[in-house]
DNA sequence: GTTGGGTCTTGACGGCGTCAAGATCTAATC
DNA sequence: GATTAGATCTTGACGCCGTCAAGACCCAAC
C-alpha cells in the first residue's frame, strides 16, 4: 500500500459513490436502493449508512460529483475558444457530453426531493457549475449584446440544456429503441438549440 | 344518483388518480406510495392493483391526466391572441401556470423512468400538447421568419419550458423558504424567457 | 500489551409493492 | 323475485427496502 490508504476496505466511500451511480445509471432513479449498492460493493447492507447517515447522504456525494464533472468540463470548454460564440456552443456540447457519460451522476444533480439541497459542497459546485456559463454568456454579451441580461439569459440557457436532456435524451433513446427515425447524436442536438437561441427564433 | 354510478364505491379510479396527485403534490414522487393514496381514498391497500394494475399504471393515469390540462391550457392559450408572438407567450405562461396548478400531476409527465411511455393514451396525449407548442411555432414562422426550423424551435421552446419547471421553480421555493431575494413568478419568468428566445441573446 | 475509536456486521423493525385467495356486491337472466 | 355470473374490493402473506441498535473487528497510539 502507498501511503495514506484508509482502515479496512481501501476508501470504501470512493466505492460506493461509484457502485451507486453504476445503478443509477442502470436502474434509473426509481430502481436505485441502498442494499444493492452494499451489494455491489460487496460491504453489509448497513455499511453506506457508517459514510453517508442515509440514503439522501449518498446520493448528494453522488450529485456533488456530477456537478464535479460539469464544472470541469463547462470550463475547460468555455477555455477552448476565443470567439464567444463558439466558446458558448463547446459549454453546451460539454455540458450534454457529461451527461451522457455519467448518466448516473447527472441523473441525481437537480433531483431537489431526494437530495440534500442544504449540503455545502451540493451548493457550492452548483454554483460554480452556474458560473461557468454565466462566465461565457458575460463574454458574448460584451462582444455582442451589451444590452443583454446577463443573469436571465444564463438561466434560461441553463433551463434549456437541462430541458434537452430531460425531455429529449429519453425520447431519442425510446424512438432509437423502437427503430423509429434516426435521432441526431444529442450534443449536436445542443449546438443547433444553442445556435437558435443565440439567433433568435425570429429577430 | 343519476344515471351511470359504477358498482360499490362510486367511480374509484377518479379518486385514486385525486388521492395520487395530492400525494405526489405534497410529497415528491420519492415519497409517493401506493399504500398512502389506498388510505386517503378510504380503501384497502390492494384497491388500486384491480383498477391500474400496479404503481406504474397509476401513476401513468395520472401523467396523462396533466398532459391533457396541459394541452387544454395551452390550446385556449393559444388562441387568445391573433399576434403570433403574444400568442407563444401565452402558450408558455399557461404551461407554467399548469404546473403550478396541478403540481401533483406535471411532477410525473416527463418522468420515463416510473411511468409506462408505451400507453396509448400517454402517447397521444403528449403528441397532442406538443402539436399545439408546434402550431404557436408555425404561426409565428408563417408571419415573421419563414426559414425557421419549426421541429427545432418547437423543440428548444419545449425544452425550455420543462427546464423551467424543473430547475428553477424548486430554486425560487428554496431561496423563498429561506427569506432570499424576492424571486419573480415563474410565469413571468416564463414570458421573459420566451421573449427574449424569440428575439435571440445576440441576434 | 493494552486500550480506544473508527469501521463494518448482524439482527431486528415497520413500511412498501405485489400476488393469491376469498368475501361482497351489482346486474342480468330465468 | 330468486339465482347466477362477474366485477369489485378485502384479507393475508411474501420478499425487499431503509433505518436503527448492538456488537464484532481491526488498526493505531500509548
Amino acid at each position: 500500500m502507498t501511503s495514506a490508504t484508509p482502515y479496512h476496505h481501501g476508501d470504501l466511500p470512493r466505492v460506493l459513490r461509484a457502485a451507486a451511480a453504476e445503478v443509477l445509471a442502470e436502474r434509473g432513479v426509481a430502481g436505485f436502493s441502498l442494499r444493492e449498492v452494499a451489494r455491489r460493493a460487496g460491504v453489509s447492507h448497513a455499511a453506506p449508512a457508517h459514510h453517508f447517515g442515509d440514503a439522501t447522504g449518498l446520493l448528494t456525494a453522488v450529485a456533488v460529483e456530477g456537478f464535479r464533472y460539469l464544472t470541469e468540463a463547462t470550463r475547460a470548454a468555455a477555455a477552448s475558444s476565443d470567439d464567444p460564440l463558439d466558446s458558448l456552443v463547446a459549454v453546451g456540447r460539454a455540458y450534454v457530453s457529461v451527461a451522457l457519460d455519467h448518466p448516473g451522476h447527472v441523473a441525481v444533480a437537480f433531483r431537489w426531493d431526494i437530495v440534500d439541497v442544504d449540503d455545502p459542497d451540493y451548493q457550492d459546485w452548483g454554483n460554480q457549475a452556474f458560473a461557468v456559463l454565466e462566465g461565457a454568456i458575460e463574454r458574448l454579451a460584451a462582444e455582442r449584446n451589451p444590452d443583454l441580461d446577463i443573469g436571465l439569459a444564463s438561466a434560461l440557457c441553463w433551463s434549456m440544456v437541462e430541458g434537452l436532456l430531460i425531455v429529449h435524451l429519453p425520447l431519442a433513446a425510446m424512438t432509437e429503441r423502437k427503430g423509429g427515425a434516426a435521432v441526431p447524436p444529442i450534443p449536436d442536438l445542443a449546438e443547433a438549440f444553442t445556435r437558435l437561441m443565440v439567433h433568435g427564433l425570429a429577430p
